[in-house]
RNA sequence: GGGACCGUAGUCUAGUGGUUAUGACGCUGCCCUUACAAGGCAGAGGUCCGGGGUUCGAAUCCCCGCGGUCCCACCA
């Protein structure tokens, strides 16, 4: 051993040899003892970032651990591999149009394979123990059959439907999404007051935020409460004529009102006044209009008076209708109408509002519009009581993380829309129409991609849904079942068993862990919760152990624009992936989490301190030896140690892995280096070989109680000083047992 | 509007009812002692955001403020 690791050379020799000595790292579903992580298959961007590192190295952690203790551990990774930014890199970037569907595809998986190429070097350069035979695509050909198996099951036990609804609709990404990935965004806005004329010469003064869609006015709506006139005609809300100190010339109840018709300007429509008790009385006017649509609220209502439907707004958020405002985009229009309406509007007022939009996407972060489409939803909107329930079972680390959950249950009010239009890079459905019924395709086609299989499709004699994929979140969210599909079928898969494959599956359910960050507990952990239990009536996992985001040394979100993006990979270089992990292990869960250097700095220094306990065994030549007659201080630092393993144990099993890596690194720096082995340096120089026995064999149990956190530098320095074979092959068990016997 | 989390030394951070409040970095002094100066030894540094309450005892539980972060919410 060198004066200083070199970890170039480390890094090196030990990932060759754990590429062929790695049976500690696969996972044989048949064997007792297993302990099976559900891990997130990151989005193949090409970038393996700082927070997929934390999350990977946290996971990884607790794996070696695991085994350490000798479970069976499965630890998958998997890639997510389909969405639109692979498709906009392709047609950005590599001006590939979308025009011939065949080769726009072969591109993306290209771009997608060559991505994952470089974040699998990544992945392996953090030393991930991964199973290295079951590392899933969810574009492989047994991830998307067994994809579409669950779509297929799920619309055979009526839980998956086609329907005709108005949904959410992004203009920028042109396609449906659902409501795990919108959210409300506060904008400045501006309210329109707009004077609609009544057949009895007097004008009601609607507020509205959405001028331009009124082409698609069908009703008007008053609340059960009291209406006055006031100056020009004008009938408002009592309370609105109050609160702006307007003249009161009449006072109308709600029913006096209701009996009119409006005629709207422009189109020339004329639509009825309905009183609802949904109405806020308070905002605005008091009056509102309904446009089909303009919000949810908006399709309620439509519904709930059997109103039309006409459509204002075309696929790329313009607008359609048969005046002036045709064609043009939906801010243009607004602009329009102050000329257009400039008789009928009273005022405009600057206001803040909340926008429902595409926040999933950070890169997108449209306005949202509801267009009413033909697509395919799975229900949930009517079961919020009984995934209430599902959750329940579940342990959540930290705990608190349930809120997030449980507030988002409590907010579904939609069915999951699981289609996605003009979304070619993605997975289709295996499903065909045929006389106004839908039908699923035979078990033994799938995968089936109706664009490209034609040989496949035509026995069918349906319309297949060519223009339609499925949400990307469809495919990850059956991670826990996908992952022991892998372990089952051993790379001899045939779609004709998938049927025997599931039944196999829900044997193994619930695995013991998903760990993942806050941020998709809305959408990947309750898209899972959601999937499995109705596919299997299982929980996923017993465990949902949540993770806080990686912030910049300031901490600030680290971001592209910012310019305060940590890559990995440079750490590793400047540093060491040990280092890297020792950092990555300080952090509590649930928390976010600052990057910084001085950790991992000092991460570097404790590698390099394990290093020089190493070479001073080395350079005394301190081999296993005899136990003879412990002394005070052996029997001490011995029953510390002992000590130490129960306390580390307690610290993984409540997943507080920086309490773990803080405990173990003050042993090993001040009880063990600083004070014990100062103690016995005379006792090594005379060839005590007790006080040898206890050094080999407590530095051994260093090694191996550090390996979970620096697998590089103690599975090295194993190597130099104890043995060839893989020190995962140690167990705590027979440690225990050699040192206190 | 509702909710969650947080506020601990110069900086970051653990602790969630019980002796001198954890750790890291930084700081001060001494030491190049053959494993290690990316080190060793010794040390300084805190009104645990403010106020009130519960308790024998509060950083920890409760209430009220102040400050921060985030999530959710249909108000046109």
């Amino acid at each position: 051993m060198d004066k200083r690791p070199d970890y170039k050379i480390i890094e090196k020799e030990i990932i060759d040899f754990w590429e062929k000595n790695n049976k500690e790292f696969n996972f044989d579903i048949n064997k007792e003892n297993k302990f099976i992580i559900d891990t997130p298959p990151p989005f193949t961007s090409g970038e393996a970032h700082i927070g997929h590192a934390l999350e990977f190295i946290w996971i990884d952690f607790l794996a070696r651990y695991k085994r350490l203790k000798g479970y069976n551990v499965l630890l998958p990774l998997g890639f997510d591999c389909h969405g639109l930014p692979t498709e906009l890199k392709i047609i950005n970037k590599l001006k590939i149009s979308k025009e011939n569907k065949k080769e726009f595809l072969e591109a993306c998986t290209d771009w997608t394979n060559k991505n994952i190429d470089s974040m699998y070097k990544t992945f392996i350069r953090l030393g991930l123990s991964f199973d290295r035979n079951k590392v899933y695509k969810t574009t492989d050909r047994e991830y998307q059959a067994f994809t579409q198996y669950t779509l297929i099951k799920l619309y055979k036990e009526g839980l998956l439907k086609r329907d005709k609804n108005p949904i959410m609709w992004c203009p920028k990404c042109q396609t449906a999404i659902s409501m795990q990935e919108a959210g409300y965004i506060n904008k400045e806005g501006e309210l329109f007051y707009i004077r609609l004329p009544l057949n009895n010469g007097k004008n009601i003064l609607i507020a509205t935020t959405r001028p331009e869609l009124i082409n698609s006015c069908v009703g008007i709506l008053i609340a059960k409460d009291k209406y006055v006139e006031i100056e020009d005609n004008l009938i408002v809300s009592k309370n609105y004529a109050i609160k702006n100190n307007y003249n009161i010339i009449e006072e109308y109840n709600f029913d006096e009102i209701e009996k009119y018709n409006v005629k709207i300007p422009l189109i020339n429509r004329e639509v009825k006044i309905y009183s609802d008790q949904d109405v806020d009385y308070n905002y605005g006017t008091g009056i509102v209009w309904i446009c089909t649509y303009g919000d949810p609220e908006d399709i309620k209502w439509k519904n709930r008076y059997n109103l039309d439907e006409i459509v204002s707004i075309d696929d790329k958020g313009n607008i359609i209708s048969n005046n002036e405002l045709n064609g043009l985009k939906l801010k243009e229009a607004r602009e329009k109408l102050k000329e257009l309406l400039k008789d009928y509007i009273i005022k405009i007022e600057k206001i803040k509002h909340n926008v429902l939009s595409h926040t999933e996407r950070s890169d997108c972060l449209s306005e949202l519009e509801f267009i009413p489409k033909e697509q395919f939803f799975i229900k949930m909107k009517d079961i919020k009581d009984k995934i209430l329930n599902w959750q329940e079972k579940i342990n959540f680390i930290p705990e608190y993380m349930r809120n997030k959950l449980i507030d988002w249950i409590n907010n579904i009010d939609q069915d999951w829309n699981i289609s996605r239009t003009k979304m070619l890079w993605g997975l289709p459905f295996p499903f065909y129409e045929k006389d106004n019924k839908i039908y699923a395709v035979d078990l033994e086609d799938l995968p089936i991609d109706p664009r490209i299989d034609k040989e496949k499709t035509k026995k069918y004699d349906g319309r297949f849904f060519e223009d339609e994929t499925v949400d990307v979140w469809i495919e990850s969210s059956i991670s826990p079942l996908v992952i022991i599909l892998y372990s089952i079928i051993n790379n001899d898969f045939d779609p004709k068993n998938l049927d025997n494959y599931f039944e196999k599956i829900k044997e193994y359910l619930p695995v013991n862990l998903r760990q993942q960050g806050y941020e998709i507990i809305r959408t990947w952990l309750f898209d899972t919760l959601l999937r499995v239990e109705l596919l299997t009536n299982k929980i996923p996992w017993n465990n949902a152990l949540i993770h806080g985001m990686v912030l910049d040394e300031k901490g600030r979100k680290m971001s592209k624009s910012l310019g305060n993006v940590v890559d990995p990979k440079e750490i590793m270089d400047k540093y060491s992936p040990d280092a890297l992990r020792f950092w990555a292990l300080l952090l509590s869960p649930g928390n976010d989490y600052k990057f910084s250097i001085k950790d991992i700095e000092t991460g570097q220094a404790f590698a390099i301190k394990l290093w020089n306990i190493g070479r001073y065994l080395e350079m005394n030549n301190i081999k296993e030896n005899k136990k003879e007659e412990l002394k005070e201080e052996d029997k001490y630092i011995i029953n510390k140690f002992l000590l130490l393993i129960e306390e580390a144990d307690r610290y993984v099993n409540n997943y507080r892995y920086d309490e773990y890596l803080k405990t173990v690194k003050k042993f090993v720096w001040e009880d063990f280096a600083n004070d014990y082995l100062e103690k016995i340096k005379e006792r090594i120089k005379n060839n005590d070989s007790t006080a040898k026995w206890v050094l080999y064999n407590i530095y051994k149990g260093i090694l191996i109680l550090v390996h979970p956190v620096m697998p590089y530098i103690t599975e090295y320095i194993y190597q130099q000083l104890y043995s060839k074979s893989p020190i995962l092959e140690e167990r705590f068990e027979k440690l225990i047992n050699n040192i206190s016997g």
